[in-house]
DNA sequence: CTCCTTGTTGGACGATCGTACAACAACTGC
DNA sequence: GCAGTTGTTGTACGATCGTCCAACAAGGAG
């Protein structure tokens, strides 16, 4: 026994892996298990170190919630550079891409639903969620644009399009066994059809 | 001072006093703040108590879980009673009874991701959120067949039109600000008219 | 080699958590 | 009136929470 249990981290590496370390913790266990302790021992430091990097656990899990929104932003965009440059491929690939892993994973789904409940509670969080969804409605929106959406109708199919995909995310994620990624892929492709063959 | 400080109640009344208080604690602080002694003061009773009634806060939670449930569908119920006897004006007071209060209330919601929030965690909420969301969606299938829905298709529309306004519905609580309950429901009408229409 | 800065540890602290339980108040049957 | 039953209270207990901080380890500057 007697390991090093002292190792020296950079800085900015540190606060990833306690990052990542409270998105598993979330994933895991919920909002309810991620206590500083958890979240320490998931990173494989010691519990006062959180506080030297953060200040608090609240501002830890909002650094958490940006990371995560990146990472699914990134997801998103990866799989939307694998087509071509065609705009209804890309809006293919990006529903197809939402209801498949990472993306549709009950455990990514647990870290967000962690981030809704303390939306009511903590304000720093609520901005965040707003600064989230809007920069993903406004990419959503220039995606739209390049399909030949008009300017008047922009707003709100984005808003329509969010709903559906999160809606069947949602429960995608919630109960597995009520439908397959398949049929949520479906669904919301023949959604979209109708949407933009309408005009 | 020195007010009574005991009182005796039905049973039955005892109980739902509980399950509502926590439903109340549980849409104002989140899961978080919803406490056995939070819950008990907010009764207007000892902390004690709710051992007396339930084996554990986790199966007070479960207990608000499908009461709150059941009273969403009595909300839903009443407002598709306003109307007559045609399928399609009741699936449209559906649609938009979901968009204003109380089914459109942040407090709801906030309640209403406490359940969630325990789906993974907690095997016995996630039955019962899977009862819950089932039932809606048997009520929805049978009203669509009345609007002349193909079996066929019954089950994917009925799917279709919960994730919309759910994924509407969530949005609207959590952040008010993004668009109005007015647009919500016009984009919940249109959709379901292209859906109904395209037969 | 020595000092100094700094990342890191591990435990102490008070607060709060869920639960259990003895004492007490009200109602019932007699 | 007098026991017996039962709803109710208040508190005590151990566990766990977030935060804080003195002590320690590693690396760089002189």
């Amino acid at each position: 026994m007697s390991q090093p249990a002292f190792s020296r981290a950079e800085p900015d590496a540190r606060r990833l892996s306690l990052i990542e370390a409270t998105a598993r913790v979330l994933a895991a266990e919920g909002v309810g298990g991620a206590s500083v302790r958890a979240i320490a021992v998931e990173a494989g430091v010691s519990p006062g170190l959180v506080g030297h990097y953060f200040d608090g656990v609240d501002a830890l899990i909002a650094a958490t919630y940006a990371r995560v929104g990146e990472r699914v932003n990134a997801a998103l965009e990866a799989a939307m550079a694998g087509t071509g440059d065609d705009p209804r491929a890309r809006l293919d690939a990006y529903v197809t891409a939402s209801f498949v892993p990472p993306i549709a994973d009950p455990g990514l789904l647990a870290t967000w639903i962690a981030f809704w409940s303390l939306v009511k509670a903590k304000p720093a969080i609520a901005a965040l969620h707003d600064d989230i969804y809007a920069a993903y409605r406004r990419e959503l929106e220039t995606l739209l644009a390049e399909c030949g959406v008009g300017p008047a109708d922009l707003r709100l199919t984005a808003i329509a399009i969010t709903a559906l995909v999160d809606g069947l995310w949602l429960e995608l994620c919630l109960s597995p066994a009520s439908f397959t990624p398949e049929e949520a892929r479906a669904i919301a492709t023949r959604h979209i059809a109708a949407l933009l063959d309408a005009r």
